[in-house]
DNA sequence: TCTGGGGTCCTAGGACCC
DNA sequence: TCTGGGGTCCTAGGACCC
């Protein structure tokens, strides 16, 4: 059994990705970056997330500390920035609405990386589409992309790891038009775990079946293979085999949690300094969930020590259901703070903490109908609840519209609305400046 | 001294009910 | 009162992804 390549009619899958999505970001904006070893680090300047092809080079690893490589940076020529999620995301934005002009449905699957569906059409039209859509992101937003075409996801994936790994492809492989020779000899000699879906825990479990490369897998016996692992593995293996079994991403139907968790520049070991951070950490996620039109009915708000300290580790988590469902920020910020302030353990040093809202609805879905027996009447003859609750509202649309309008710092609650950053909060030592979404970061060109 | 953040899905097991 | 089977719902934990 070899990868599911035989079926030549039918519409494809196409997997579009950025190259090393935020180095590339970076490069737009600042040409001194091309040819360079470039890393990009995760909050707090704490590990290296994106790599420049020539970082990759240089032996640097994702996950590796600054701290570990900013001694050595300046004889390996690296240049390191710290992560600029408002430029990325703005960056997001444009390349998915390119990409999606050149397909009959889009899917876009996360940041820097979207399924394209391309109908019907003769073997050589897939390819010439990719090539477009390279082309297309590369003038239009400045940033490179590789495309692989396949009539699975799972094989459209594999395709696009194929694009990326033979420059002689020039970032573009549609699996049906490889010759088939050259198909097994990758389908054979990759691992198992460069298949989507399967990580390091699955590749230890498959190879002590046997199943040691890609196709291995593809020709595994899918009924073993869900009685012994998983439905979702047993999916991959029809996938591999040409056959589309894995569902669309349901329209992105609403979230089923939000979670505003950050690591500190400086340890929190208060439980004053804590509430201040629960405090700041609830209103981000509440302005979240008001911005998407939710409400949550479920507050959990945890910290943590770190995995690196001696010690005894202490992760204190707990859950808050709440009386109704609310989007109301003072009531999140309320149930977030009195819930941890009782589980933390005095002196230990928490380096990082979070609020996650679950039992997500749509605001105003539980309402409708709803009346309140026991609501006592105000002076204009509505139920005092329910004017409480419309209060909570447009508190919650306020602070986002004042803060859109002035900026994140301009407005809050409590520790949420002071200027100066606390000291646990978070380092960006080498930012870029948000130069498609800040009027003042606006570049400026020079003729 | 300094080691990311935000999600999804599946499964197993317990509580509970009929 | 006891027993067994079958079903649902919920939660915690594991695994994976980017």
């Amino acid at each position: 059994m070899s990868l599911g390549t035989e079926a030549t009619t039918g519409h494809r899958f196409a997997l579009v990705d950025v190259n090393n999505f935020y180095v590339s970001c970076e490069r737009v904006f600042d040409p001194r970056l091309a040819d360079r070893p470039v890393v990009v680090l995760s909050n707090n300047d704490g590990c290296v997330v994106a790599r420049s092809a020539e970082a990759k080079e240089l032996g640097i690893k994702t996950g590796t500390p600054w701290f570990q490589l900013a001694p050595e940076a300046e004889r390996m020529n690296l240049v390191a920035r710290s992560s600029n999620y408002e430029l990325y995301g703005d960056m997001s934005a444009r390349v998915m609405e390119v990409i999606g002009r050149f397909g009959a449905w889009q899917e876009v699957y996360s940041i820097d990386e979207s399924f394209l569906g391309l109908p019907a059409a003769a073997e050589p039209a897939f390819a010439a589409t990719a090539r477009a859509v390279r082309e297309a992101v590369r003038r239009l937003v400045g940033v490179p992309v590789c495309v692989g075409v396949a009539p699975s996801k799972t094989l459209a994936k594999f395709a696009n790891h194929i694009a990326k790994h033979n420059g002689h492809l020039d970032g573009v492989c549609s699996l049906g038009s490889l010759p088939a020779a050259d198909l097994e000899r990758l389908a054979a000699r990759l691992p198992v775990t460069e298949v989507w879906g399967v990580g390091a825990r699955t590749g230890e479990k498959l190879a002590g079946q046997g199943i040691q490369s890609v196709a291995d897998l593809a020709a595994a016996d899918p009924a073993r293979i869900r009685k012994k692992f998983s439905v979702n593995l047993q999916r991959t293996v029809l996938e591999l085999r040409g056959t589309a079994c894995i569902a669309p991403i349901d329209e992105r139907a609403d979230a089923h949690q939000i979670m505003f968790s950050r690591s500190f520049s400086t340890p929190v070991d208060t439980v004053a300094a804590m509430a201040d951070v629960m405090t700041v950490y609830a209103q981000a996620a509440a302005s979240r969930l008001s911005a998407r039109g939710l409400q949550t009915a479920v507050v959990t708000a945890f910290a943590g020590t770190s995995r690196f300290a001696a010690g005894e580790a202490s992760n204190p988590s707990v859950s808050v259901p709440l009386p109704e469902p609310t989007d109301d920020p003072i009531a999140i910020v309320r149930a977030a703070v009195a819930g941890l302030e009782a589980r933390l353990v005095p002196g230990v040093r928490y380096v990082r903490a979070g609020v996650v809202l679950s039992g997500l609805t749509r605001a105003g879905a539980a309402r409708q109908g709803e009346f309140d027996l026991f609501g006592t009447p105000d002076d204009d003859g509505a139920p005092a609840a329910g004017r409480d609750a419309q209060a909570a509202a447009n508190l919650g649309s306020l602070l986002g519209d004042v803060k859109a309008r002035f900026g994140q710092a301009s407005i809050g609650l409590g520790a949420g609305g002071v200027q100066v950053p606390a000291d646990w909060s978070m380092k960006r030592q080498y930012s870029s400046p948000k130069y498609t979404t800040e009027w003042k970061d606006l570049p400026v060109a020079k003729a």
